[in-house]
DNA sequence: TGATTGATTAACAAAATTGTTAGTGCGAAT
DNA sequence: ATTCGCACTAACAATTTTGTTAATCAATCA
């Protein structure tokens, strides 16, 4: 029908284009060009709408913190279960997180590189981190006191959560050329390893019993 | 003295500076000219020794690639010592590896994000592991059948393994400003990591005991 | 209607980056 | 000693990429 006067479309279509652009190839491998390609449009309606790349990547990067912020948020999970089952649910959020978001751990990791002072910008998320784990160390504690648990370190489980749900995706090419054919899909193995770290975790919790 | 003719000098002046763009930057970030710059060379050196960025580039690659092979062999690991001693070894030279090459990780990742035909160049490595593996898991059955570990397959432990080794290297940055006073200095926590996953190994591997 | 506004385009300009070339100087070989 | 080859430089050329501008077009509104 019309052709022209879809402002908000144009914009947002740029953005889309731009995230997986950015994502894809990093901040300096990703071309103008080709994001306006992408979103179909001429790369003059990029500086038109963002007046630069730098401008327009810095717009992608604060969307993505927030929406990081989002998780840490819903990790901390639902109301009072118990320990176990709400350990469960943070790494499983977690894990399911990243994975509706599986550029998003090489694109942080590689900003931050690239832009230390980027690294306070996750303040806002560290803090939310932090009183999480506030939180769930008291409750470790007094399961620990109980003989329920054995003591532990939230903090060092924290990087343990992390560490085993980002690899499947941010070494994804690698892992899954050495997984190879051991499962139908790249899919059913990530169900797998989820599935692994939450035993992995709660694993090194258990009080070892007869 | 002499003004000139140190070629192997400046070539592997060239090497050097080129590694360390390479491994902070990538190859789209990275600049011949910084390259240039940092071995203290004119740029057209650059292109007469090494005619284009992407030949210096695959120069780099592939040296980096032998080097990582080399650990998998190393991990290997002394004869016949117990599986415990093994596996723990076997962590620890891992580690080791990565932190003497703390760049390495996310430069291998990101490549092989931005060339995923370059995960068969690790074929080569992956055989070694391959092997490896095969190891590993016969002498975790054998114990496993004598009732002196828990049943386990390998290729789940070298995930774990390289999961938990590679991560405070590869999101170094965030991880240090998360972690921040709690020690003495990065590399103490380091140490710390590296004892902590040893036993997170093991414990998975552990029968539960009264 | 006709003036205004915002979105859009094509062509262009500027900057940055890679790659080349012609020539210089030094040392070694004949 | 002259020639030859290699390392090297400086200036330049080519290409790629980002950013700008002037003109167009359509809708809205006075």
């Amino acid at each position: 029908m019309d052709k022209q006067n879809h402002p908000q479309d144009t914009e947002t279509r740029i953005l889309q284009a731009a995230e997986k652009e950015f994502f894809e190839k990093g901040y300096a491998g990703a071309r103008t060009a080709s994001i306006a390609e992408a979103a179909g449009v001429t790369h003059a309606m990029l500086h038109y709408y963002f007046r630069t790349k730098d401008k327009l990547f810095e717009r992608i990067v604060s969307e993505k913190i927030d929406a990081l912020a989002n998780i840490v948020l819903s990790a901390i999970g639902d109301g009072d279960l118990p320990l176990e089952d709400r350990i469960r649910q943070g790494v499983e959020r977690h894990f399911d997180f990243i994975s509706a978001n599986r550029d998003l751990p090489r694109f942080i990791v590689n900003e931050v590189f690239a832009h230390p002072e980027r690294a306070e910008m996750l303040g806002n998320v560290q803090n939310i981190a932090g009183s999480l784990l506030n939180n769930l160390q008291h409750e470790i504690d007094e399961y620990a006191a109980k003989g329920l648990c054995r003591q532990a370190d939230a903090r060092i489980l924290l990087i343990d959560i992390v560490s085993l749900n980002v690899f499947p995706f941010i070494a994804a090419p690698i892992v899954k050329a050495a997984v190879g054919n051991l499962y139908e899909s790249y899919d059913a193995f990530l169900e797998m390893r989820k599935k692994e770290n939450v035993e992995t975790i709660l694993g090194k919790l258990k009080i070892s019993r007869l």
